[in-house]
DNA sequence: GGGAGATGATTAACATGTTAAGTGAATTCC
DNA sequence: GGAATTCACTTAACATGTTAATCATCTCCC
């Protein structure tokens, strides 16, 4: 079999783990999680969105995104109403509160994001970045090839 | 700010979500989560290791770790003991068991792997390989630029 | 226009990620 | 040689990942 440490996944999550080490810490300062920064920052890109259309953007599954918003909304971080024609959908905003938040935590994230760069250097980068999008692309049709599928009408 | 979808934390757990949502259902099918299937692939490569190194090689922390032992050890997929000079130490092997279960999932994972290799180009996986070990090189000795650090005798 | 099915969001249940604290064993260092 | 420290591992506590189930609304079709 492979060699254990060679294979993708593997490769991956090491790659974005040490990434990620360099942001927790200041996020963390803040009192944010990566994944409740991930939600705010995507917010500051639009002037609302709705709930299904953000755990896209934001990659991240509903269940996940239902327990962050409902954190992120007691603390007033973000707005939540329902949609004018369609009583199921919710459509989230960002608050004062937390675009604030987001204007205080920018600078160091840039700055830990321009170290980065500086680091691996700016072409490399976009070219793992062209590597990656390549990569999803090639997988996006392989619909997962199961084995050993109990029913057969699945 | 940068735009959102084109951060590198983002292009690398995207990448990595559609690689391991190829793995996940024949895991299932079997009993295994990715991190228990993790663990049991580094201790085939081995006669038997020490948890810490352990958790090294599977790249999960301490607490996950201790966790999934417990249940691998439960489920006989797994031996302890301790270790012979050093009563802190906790030597872990695999069971003829869970032996019997890598192998049984092998063939499938391999597959899948080889799918991959086939659409992605083995060429650009290598490289991609490549690319990936030298942002983590390059982030080694980054020790997180903390901004406004409570404690200065941090 | 009302009931079956589809859809958007949440809740439930279990596993892991993450940091801090705890526990027992080894090492250090007077 | 024993108190203080370090070390390996585990537990604890909380947040998220993952799948399944639930709930309310909406749509479609008769």
């Amino acid at each position: 079999m492979r060699e254990f440490s060679r294979s993708l996944p593997m490769s991956l999550l090491r790659a974005r783990e040490a990434v990620m080490r360099q942001f927790r810490p200041s996020l963390r300062n803040h009192g944010l999680t990566e994944q409740q920064w991930r939600i705010l920052r995507a917010l500051t890109a639009v002037d609302e969105i709705e709930v299904t259309e953000l755990a896209r953007v934001a990659f991240l599954l509903g269940p996940s995104l239902s327990r962050i918003l409902r954190d992120l909304d007691a603390r007033a971080l973000i707005e939540r109403k329902a949609a004018e024609n369609d009583g199921r959908r919710a459509v989230v905003s960002i608050s004062a509160k937390g675009l604030k938040l987001i204007e205080a935590v920018a600078p160091t994230s840039e700055a830990i994001y321009a170290e980065i760069t500086r680091r691996y250097g700016a072409r490399k980068l976009a070219e793992l970045h062209e590597m990656l999008g390549a990569l999803e692309a090639s997988l996006a049709g392989m619909g997962s090839a199961d084995d050993a599928e109990v029913e057969a009408d699945e």
